[in-house]
DNA sequence: ACACCCAGTTTACACGTGTTACCAGTGCTC
DNA sequence: GAGCACTGGTAACACGTGTAAACTGGGTGT
């Protein structure tokens, strides 16, 4: 790689400052971080904030990190584009209760599928905490190299607790279940089942579409996958499939999937509820704006307060008392 | 701050790596970043990196651009709930394509509404490049913090070219013209424009109702600004003041606001676009499912791949080909 | 005169890595 | 055998920071 830096601003670093104040490197380390064990006359201290803001000085995060040997990153491993409006109001929570908490909160898309890949990838910026929210992100493998990175709290979504990690128990295939017995309640025994295509949501899908087979068996009733990229010409072609198998019922996997259903479905001529019930997941507000209204599945994080309260004691404590799960309930609407 | 480690497996660094494999450190830096300037026989090399997947090693980022002065990590401060789809998709895409070229990307919900603020916290992290892709979020003084740290490429939305930055050129009233001429020549003249009043929004905001306001007073329209926060019953409230103001016509700032409002003024029995059109924008895929589907205007950005070239031309050569400006487009349909 | 303490500051080392010199050996030529 | 080129490797420094330990004067008690 060939690098030629070009014309380039002075970097400021904390030995200008001490230059400009007329003292050491470590009085300026001393103020800066209010270093209680340290004791700074007034006068200095003052020089010293002077210098600092007439230099515009920044400290260097990876400095202070590698000696510290601990960092403030909070690492959030999500892709944008994969997250639902519910999650992502949580995601900024999180950031704002974080970020008071005095870590800095920082989104990182996932570009690999194998978790200890992705692990490494992580490791890599020795992060304080890893939220890794996504199921089935995390092995057993891929938590080991995060802990020999010095990642000392690691979270969680997981039906089952995992070893050495803080899990916030939570089982997508609830999302299923929870629709399936709303639908099976209402009659419904012929069920599709929307499987997004796009990249990334699998790992959300496959868990969901199996706590509807688990219903659906006890209940004599069928389930068929239907995968779908997101679109409006993929819908319009799928509502003519639910029509010719002579579906009762489609479970969205979200919103935004169950709404695009809903509505080809309308310009095919296929009444909804009457002919074919919809549901999704998510609660979003798109669910009460479209018609017929859109009966969902709304899930429940603990707040963010709660969880930033157990990051921060998993860091400096290293343990942090057990948090409430993850739970489900279904929003009836018009559609189902 | 109290910090009692607790438990914590070894930090393997490349020392332990070199001690495993009988070599020197130099020698597993070598191997492991595949130097070209220094000869490492076949036997070594393939010695070495079987100890460093033996002992799950992993690089440290910080020491590694520490001592390298220069990250490889690129900066994309965004409020992860303040982005469309359409955004999202994009940022996504930038995160393979800068990936693909080396780069590890990282998102920043942006905490501080002062742009020196802002930028002193992104500084912390020495990034080699930002994209503050915000209206509003760089000004001249933020710049220069950016450069002092070492941050070589700074890429923006703007309408126009800013020193120091790579500059997209785009405006978000742009936004609002477009809007404002489709009304104005479909004949209304009474604009009512929603107001998100939700954090980060009013960035975006403010220049689109700048943008409708010019072209209203060319045609003598009338423009009232209408604050709202994002949910159902704000919705309802302000349809039935819609009705009691006799506006012709609303720009909703944003899909989801637009079809907010839309549902709710037919909830009241206006007829949109009978009595009141409505007028979206970012053309999300909302805009088609709701009936009657909603105008919307819809912006372009150039493609990733060519933005990730630029910030890697920026990066390596301080300097880059000026790209297509970002351009807007009404997209009518039923609701106006 | 000496020991001792205290406030205020500096010296010196460590964190984990990339890279520029430099070095040891071997074969080859004159 | 001296000189040289080449292969394969190492020693040592630098990056910017936090902090334990040492230092300096001046005061104070005995």
């Amino acid at each position: 790689m060939a690098f030629s830096k070009g014309p380039q601003a002075a970097r400021i670093t904390s030995t200008d400052v001490a230059r400009a104040a007329g003292v050491s490197r470590a009085t300026v380390s001393f103020v800066l971080n209010g270093t209680s064990t340290a004791r700074i006359s007034e006068e200095t201290r003052s020089r010293v904030l002077a210098a600092a803001d007439e230099l515009g000085y920044v400290p260097h995060a990876a400095a202070r990190s590698l000696r510290a040997g601990r960092s403030d990153l909070i690492l959030l491993p999500a892709a944008v584009s994969a997250t639902g409006r519910l999650f992502s109001d949580w995601v900024d929570d999180m950031e704002t209760a974080l970020g008071e908490r005095g870590y800095t909160v920082v989104l990182h898309g996932n570009r690999s599928p194998d978790p200890v890949t992705a692990a490494r990838a992580w490791a890599q910026l020795r992060p304080a905490a890893v939220l890794a929210m996504a199921p089935n992100s995390l092995t057993a493998e891929a938590v080991q190299v995060l802990a020999q990175a010095g990642t000392t709290a690691v979270l969680t979504i997981a039906p089952e607790p995992m070893p050495g990690v803080f899990t916030l128990l939570g089982d997508q295939s609830d999302i299923g279940r929870v629709a399936a017995e709303h639908l099976v309640s209402r009659g419904r025994r012929r069920i599709g089942v929307l499987m997004p295509t796009e990249r990334g949501l699998s790992a959300f899908a496959e868990p969901r579409l199996a706590g509807i087979q688990r219903v659906a068996t006890v209940h004599g009733a069928t389930v068929t996958p239907l995968p779908m990229p997101y679109g409006g010409e993929a819908a319009s072609a799928l509502a003519v499939l639910c029509r010719e198998l002579g579906l009762d019922a489609v479970f969205g996997y979200n919103d935004e999937y169950a709404a695009l259903l809903s509505a080809a479905l309308n310009d095919h001529g296929v009444d909804v509820p009457g002919q074919i019930a919809v549901v999704g997941a998510d609660d979003l507000l798109l669910a009460q704006i479209v018609r017929p209204q859109l009966t969902s599945v709304r899930y429940r994080l603990p707040a963010a307060d709660l969880i930033a309260d157990t990051v921060d004691s998993l860091i400096n404590r290293g343990t942090a008392e057990p948090l409430p799960s993850v739970w489900f309930e279904p929003v009836p609407r018009q559609s189902s």
